[in-house]
DNA sequence: AAGATTAGGACTAATAACGTCCTATACTTC
DNA sequence: GAAGTATAGGACGTTATTAGTCCTAATCTT
């Protein structure tokens, strides 16, 4: 699957940290608002702090919030931040698994394709999505 | 992973069968040919021949060939005979597994995303791609 | 110091991808 | 029509990925 769950969870939770009236919000209330497991979204927000994305406050009155303006995060930076990547084909993403690389013919269609799906992603960002 | 192991494969034989010299081709070469393992093979046949891609005739001699011109046949047929269709993300194929698509913004932007790459599947041809 | 909150690694469960094996069935040739 | 060759199809096994839990430590606020 393009989108795993921890992604669209990721893209969730960003977005809530988006909109007006949440600017530092901790994960137990994100969780419940979004419906998205507790502890597997405190993961997911790790990671999100890691790739720059979010900041934390840890202790009470502590919890997330976005590091950026909403308008320079884009969907495929989320993607990136907890898949590493959009996986179209394993060859497509490294050449060095796929021997046959040089000689397929369907090689540069998997690479093209990423590369239209990774654009897409990347036109859409936050300040978008959260403004519908 | 949007495309499969098993739909590379597929692709694979199909363009195995449409090259000039391979009219009608059995598993064990084609196996050989594209390094592809025997009996997976044979399952990839199967459902080719299921989706009506490529006809079967058993016995001595027998083996498979196309059973359309490969004009008329898209990486996305072959996709959607092997995986049922291009799979980005859980709520864009079935909009029933996720209550939320009414509300969520983000959900037009997976259909959308979907769309587009079945699009791009469908214009690849096999004649297309045999030519390079 | 107490309570609340994130940090991070280890672990488990479920699902999907990848592939094998065995038996039945159909066709060709001698 | 028997023997040999090939596909048909289901059951099964294995590995990788996805999804999620749990526990302990570290940090911050009051």
């Amino acid at each position: 699957m393009l989108i795993t769950k921890e992604t669209d969870y990721a893209v969730r939770c960003i977005l809530y940290l988006a909109q007006a009236d949440a600017q530092i919000a901790n994960v137990t209330e994100v969780s419940r608002k979004m419906h998205i497991p507790k502890t597997f979204l405190a993961k997911i927000f790790q990671r999100l702090a890691r790739a720059g994305l979010v900041e934390s406050s840890r202790g009470m009155n502590g919890g997330f919030r976005l590091s950026k303006p909403p308008s320079v995060i884009s969907l495929l930076d989320i993607m990136e931040a907890i898949q590493g990547g959009s996986c179209i084909n394993v060859c497509a993403v490294d050449s060095k698994k796929c021997r046959r690389s040089a000689v397929c013919s369907v090689h540069p269609v998997w690479v093209n394709l990423r590369e239209e799906v990774n654009r897409r992603l990347q036109e859409q960002t936050i300040d978008k999505l959260a403004r519908r």
